[in-house]
RNA sequence: GGGGCCGUAGCUCAGUGGAUAGAGCAGCGACCUCCUAAGUCGCGUGUCGGAGGUUCGAUUCCUCUCGGCCCCA
């Protein structure tokens, strides 16, 4: 009975999780019967769909056979090869499983031993403590994350928060799996919208411009909100003096060539450049102040102006060219762009009203943010060391996060004087894999990135090269009218436009959040009290699927209870306030479980079989890139455990030594899990509220 | 014109080629002299937008279609 020893080696192989155990004696005894009934057919093309018992009454464990009956298959009823895989697995006598049956119409059910299984389960939780849920899936490799990227021009606002929060979510989830991760936040300086600011601020130092509020700061106002009221400002003040416009072409020319530009008024120039450098640093240093709010850090800041300054820019460009991969219209609309053809081979209509190409060139010289993307995109992968490119970045520290974790930036023309520590550049970018978290409005412009870098010959990097694109943050319509917009039209959301200034600011939903939890407890710690609001954001910013557009309602995100932040960080510190109880009164968790109760509660083993799950999820959400398949998981962990903290009485008061030395296991796994997860989420978790 | 996404309970949303589709909110009603009530329990007749198709099995995959949003602009 060669086979009956090899499925006894599986079962105390030491299996990952009981999936994988289980799936192992499936596998077993697939084998077992194709080869007593003399089937040819490879077992390990029959597909194991374990999963949980869809009603308690069939068992743990079930698994569909339905698709093994057909005819290209095995060819027999699915009922009698799930009888005949419940026989053979019975007759190992296995103490694991309690039972094995098998029903219509062709489903093989587990019920497990789950006092004995359980123990496993905890055992192996708390062995690996805070690595449960690792796994070295990454090792050896080295992803790029590019998220936040906000525009450095005004105070951030809740649709960057999605952004950062899924970005920083996913960067902690593939750092679980292995993954070498380099969080990198890129900062447009070089775009209008910074232009529009200076432009302000040139503006009422002339006086003629006024800002509704008061042309000066007001009292306690930060930097980047008194920026949100110049931008607004200078929008309205384009559209009822137009001439203002040449003085935004003014200042992006500075901005573009720096100090050196401005020929005629080269001291003009130089001011504007210096202004909007001078503007790009405090604002991001804000940015970043406001994201540490919600436990939030960066490895390195890449910024725009770099990637011009550099000369990337000018050598990709040249790159492009020499490859023969531009084209320039004499004619058309595009007459004087410099273009990458998307024409499916075929030449445009330039008659056409609607073109594939994608301009990268403007005509009047300047280059689109495709195209810095591009030569951007190419740097992350370490392609750009090819000497075709001759290019060098110099990284400078830029501080200490909040976190302890060093943030490096690469050296802008604003940013001088900081050359004493430099950074290895062979550190930063080098990427096997490139993820770049940018809202789903760029798809176009991201595949068109990638495009390029296969037609430069880069085919490996471009499919190694991922738009997590997620859909916008709208306003809900209460939330919409709640700061002024007519809603009259009965429409479900409202979008938000920074140029009119109708948004939520991140730090203004920072501290409602914080300002709601005081309500809910008055004598709440403050720093108690910023971390369940951000939790609250964080979870709520991640918990929708990245598809559904989020109508943002501040009700709802601020709400305290049910499937929130709030509620995970409530069950993770009720499990420690146990744990807490139990040493208070003496007793001791014993070092080993030697007796254990006769049989669990129902909430207990449905809290065990999640916890037993959790890398098994961990690693699909970080495969699918999938934060809120993460949020999930925990959700329902913390659902679990608030339902056996319920349905059983208190531990510290149990008199049966077994129950109460297994439940203070289960209460310890528990909390140990809620933390790995917690932690994974971004949150810190709180051992007491 | 081309491309993409969404449509599931009153509301906001999960979810999956498998057995009876879930959660929160809102509403009504219970439960703190027992480890945290930011909790738990009870109360739901859902055309999974519609029509075809593939399949042993479709809310899930395919085609068409209706409604909404986005991108190429």
């Amino acid at each position: 009975m060669t086979t009956s020893t090899e499925a006894q080696e599986t079962a105390e192989a030491a299996p990952r999780d009981l999936h994988e155990y289980l799936s192992a004696l499936v596998r077993e005894a697939a084998r077992n019967y194709l080869a007593r009934e003399q089937i040819d057919y490879p077992v390990e093309e029959l597909p194991i769909d374990l999963g949980f018992s869809a009603q308690a009454s069939f068992g743990d464990y079930s698994v569909p056979l339905m698709s093994w009956a057909a005819k290209n298959r095995l060819g027999r009823p699915p009922l009698v090869i799930a009888e005949a895989l419940a026989d053979y697995l019975r007759s190992l006598n296995l103490p694991t499983l309690q039972e094995v049956t098998a029903t219509r119409p062709g489903y093989l059910n587990f019920r497990l031993n789950r006092p004995l299984v359980s123990r496993d389960i905890m055992v192996r939780v708390l062995e690996a403590g805070p690595d449960f849920g690792q796994s070295e899936t990454g090792v050896g490799t080295k992803v790029v994350v590019e998220h936040t990227n906000i525009n450095s021009n005004k105070a951030a606002h809740v649709g960057h928060l999605r952004n950062s929060c899924l970005g920083d979510t996913l960067v902690r989830m593939l750092r679980t799996q292995g993954y070498q991760v380099e969080a990198q936040n890129y900062i447009d300086d070089t775009g209008v919208q910074v232009a529009d600011v200076v432009v302000g601020f040139t503006l009422l130092k002339e006086g003629r411009l006024h800002l509704p509020e008061g042309d000066e700061p007001l009292p306690g106002e930060p930097f980047d909100y008194y920026c949100s009221r110049v931008y607004v400002a200078v929008g309205k003040a384009y559209d009822e003096q137009p001439e203002l416009l040449e003085r935004r072409r003014a200042v992006l020319r500075a901005i573009e060539h720096g100090s050196e530009a401005e020929a005629g008024r080269p001291e003009e120039g130089a001011d504007y450049a210096a202004l909007a450098a001078d503007l790009s640093q405090r604002i991001v240093q804000a940015h970043l102040k406001t994201m540490s709010r919600l436990n939030i850090s960066y490895d390195l800041l890449t910024w725009e102006s770099a990637i011009l300054h550099s000369g990337l820019w000018k050598k990709t460009f040249e790159v492009l060219k020499n490859r023969g991969l531009l084209r320039r219209p004499e004619s058309g609309k595009l007459a004087g762009c410099w273009i990458l053809p998307f024409g499916e081979g075929e030449s445009q209509d330039e008659e056409s009203e609607h073109t594939l190409d994608k301009v990268l060139v403007k005509s009047d010289g300047t280059a689109t943010y495709t195209a810095k993307d591009i030569a951007y995109q190419l740097w992350k992968f370490g392609l750009t060391d090819d000497p075709a490119f001759d290019v060098h970045f110099t990284f400078v520290p830029w501080g200490r996060q909040h976190d302890g974790r060093l943030l490096w930036t690469m050296r802008t023309p604003g940013l001088q004087g900081e050359a004493s520590k430099e950074g290895d550049p062979l550190r930063f970018g080098h990427a096997q894999r490139v993820i770049n978290v940018i809202d789903v409005r760029q798809s176009y412009a991201q595949q068109v990135v990638y495009e390029s870098l296969r037609r430069l010959g880069y085919e490996e990097q471009a499919n190694n090269s991922t738009h997590l694109a997620y859909e916008i943050v709208t306003l809900s319509a209460a939330t919409a009218a709640s700061l002024g917009v007519d809603t009259s039209d009965g429409r479900e959301f409202y979008p938000m436009s920074g140029r009119k200034g109708i948004e939520i600011k991140a730090d203004d939903l920072i501290n409602a959040a914080i300002a709601r939890m005081k309500e809910v407890k008055p004598d709440l710690p403050d720093e108690t009290a910023a971390i369940l609001g951000a939790s609250a954001i964080r979870y709520f910013m991640i918990r929708f699927s990245l598809q559904q557009v989020i109508a943002l309602d501040m009700e709802e995100v601020l709400r305290p209870t049910g499937d929130t932040g709030v509620y995970l960080q409530y069950a993770y510190a009720r499990a420690n306030s146990i744990l807490r109880r139990l040493q208070e009164s003496g007793y001791e968790v014993p070092e080993r479980l030697e007796e254990l109760p006769p049989a669990l509660e129902q909430s207990e083993w449905d809290l065990l079989r999640h916890i037993d799950a959790y890398p098994r999820r961990l690693a699909e959400a970080t495969s699918h890139l999938a934060p809120n398949l993460l949020a999930a998981y925990a959700y329902d962990l913390a659902a679990h455990f608030s339902d056996f903290y319920e349905h059983t009485p208190p531990i510290v008061k149990e008199e049966d030594q077994r129950i109460k030395a297994f439940r203070a296991w289960l209460v310890r796994t528990t909390a140990q899990v809620m933390n790995n997860a917690l932690r994974t989420l971004g949150f810190i978790p709180l051992e007491r509220v």
